[in-house]
RNA sequence: GGGUCUAUAGCCAAGUGGUAAGGCACGGGACUGCAACUCCCUGAUCGUUGGUUCAAAUCCGACUAGGCCCUCCA
């Protein structure tokens, strides 16, 4: 298949190290605070990745961490996090914290039908691994102790830039008003492993290493998770654009230093979700979460539709607008799909190439509105018969998970309710007492579901 | 200042050199007691500007606009 991939700056197949088998890294969550829905598009992405991947043949592994340390009190940005403050002010502890919105990213993740990683590893369960790598990297001279703190240094990696594209002299040192440089650094872009002497004195969390009492560098903990779990070689490495640099950077530089050869082919970046003034954030504007999305009407997967609809790499503006119109298309096509019936036989060569078509579209480079497309087309299809394309909708479902064949677990008492509730509006329209067979219908679509009036008679659309 | 990505109809978008997929919205029609649902019909020369080519939305240059990044934000 052929992806971005961010290392060459174009589009290129996809080879993993072993046939047939992907290992597939992921960038999680910093558990400070509620994901909100641009948080989550980079996940609902990486969930079509692995289970585009997986069919397409591939056995996956995937691990994604949860940074549960390094920035949880005291950074720039928890300044106008009202959430962790005043969790702080109720005597939480950091860890309390943590398991809390691990727990909410864990059912937002549910909600959008974002299969949870074969491995999810607690930046903190891994210090050892941090301790074993930062030493090596000591010995081998590739960082050096300074004001009682680790840092890497980077004009001992020469291919440093290589992933970002940028160079030493352009970059600009602590350009965002709420960093201040450290000048415990030999070279301002060098960045830290371990610190003992933090910035941050009122760290929660700290750990005895060789360098005294501290806590890792927020690097270090992907090197360390994804070498502890995958191994030395890596195909694919995962996040969202704003990681390129200096996140994914300086992973490169520290794990291939680490290892001594190079680490991972493939570097998979994801667009950002906006608002009409740019990136989302969780202190400006409204904090749109999913909860919040379920409290206003939307399903989540109507998000996730729109996601789909999209494509992984561009910036994708949001605004309930849009919203709406996601929404409205994705109810749209679940109920076409209700309307199939069991009747006829499988059509296998309808099958394969229809299924073709849509391998062809996620090979190219995720072509997921693609996908799309492809669903539409076989609904319109007037040379197959509904088994057919439930058959096909549902192996396309395997990948985008929309659960376009799901009747959202249709209640038995419920649906005799509203069997009864139909007979009496028919006796209504019967007696063309229609003001009182409108108010039944009403009724009903109070209850959830809608109703088509046909020439067998009244149908139940659920929704 | 530098890096990187993007720019197609009202909206979401496909398109990877040969004369613009699909979906939604809008409008028209069929169906209906009226609706809803469903079905049918209807729309763009591709940010601007040079160039390469028999041929460009698609390649190259310039310009314009926008996103992300330049130390813990997905």
């Amino acid at each position: 298949m052929k992806l971005y991939n961010t290392l060459n700056k174009k589009i290129e197949e996809f080879i993993p190290n072993k046939d047939n088998e992907v290992r597939m890294y992921t960038c999680g969550p910093t558990v400070y605070h509620y994901a909100h829905i641009g948080n989550l598009r980079t996940y609902i992405s990486e969930d079509i990745l692995e289970k585009t991947f997986k069919y397409l043949g591939y056995k996956v592994t995937r691990v994604m961490n949860i940074t549960d340390v390094g920035h949880l009190v005291g950074d720039g940005d928890s300044g106008e996090d009202k959430m962790a403050v005043a969790s702080k002010r109720e005597h939480k502890s950091s860890q309390e914290i943590a398991k809390y919105y691990t727990e909410c990213f864990k059912k937002d993740c549910e909600n959008l039908n974002i299969r949870w990683p074969d491995i999810v590893s607690n930046a903190t369960d891994n210090i050892e691994m941090y301790i074993k790598m930062i030493e090596k990297l000591l010995e081998n001279n590739y960082a050096y102790i300074s004001n009682g703190n680790v840092y890497f240094d980077t004009t001992k990696y020469d291919k440093y830039y290589e992933l970002s594209g940028r160079n030493s002299e352009d970059l600009m040192v602590a350009v965002r008003e709420d960093i201040k440089e450290d000048k415990s650094k030999k070279n301002p872009f060098d960045f830290g492993l371990w610190f003992t002497n933090s910035k941050f004195d009122n760290q929660q969390m700290k750990w005895d290493s060789p360098w005294g009492r501290g806590y890792p560098g927020w690097h270090i903990e992907c090197s360390g998770i994804s070498i502890k779990y995958l191994g030395e070689y890596l195909d694919i490495h995962c996040g969202a654009e704003d990681a390129v640099f200096p996140h994914h950077t300086n992973e490169i530089a520290q794990s291939e230093c680490y290892l001594g050869h190079k680490w991972c082919n493939y570097w998979l970046h994801f667009g950002f979700l906006n608002d009409k003034d740019g990136k989302m954030s969780k202190s400006k504007g409204e904090f749109l979460t999913v909860d919040l999305l379920k409290e206003k009407g939307y399903n989540p997967l109507s998000y996730r539709y729109l996601c789909i609809n999209s494509n992984y790499h561009n910036a994708l503006t949001f605004s309930f607008d849009i919203l709406d119109g996601a929404q409205i298309e994705y109810k749209k096509l679940k109920n076409k799909v209700s309307l199939l019936t069991d009747d006829g036989n499988i059509d296998n060569d309808k099958i394969n190439y229809y299924d073709s078509l849509f391998k062809d579209a996620l090979n190219n480079n995720l072509n997921t509105s693609m996908c799309l497309t492809i669903i539409y087309d076989v609904l319109k299809d007037n040379q197959l018969n509904d088994i057919t394309k439930k058959e096909l909708i549902s192996k396309f479902d395997e990948v985008l998970s929309l659960d376009l064949l799901k009747n959202n677990d249709i209640d038995k008492q419920l649906e005799n309710k509203i069997k009864q509730l139909i007979e009496l509006r028919n006796n209504y329209k019967t007696e063309k007492n229609y003001e009182k067979a409108d108010e039944i219908r009403d009724e009903i679509i109070k209850l959830g579901v809608n109703i088509k009036d046909t020439k067998e008679g009244t149908q139940i659309i659920w929704n």
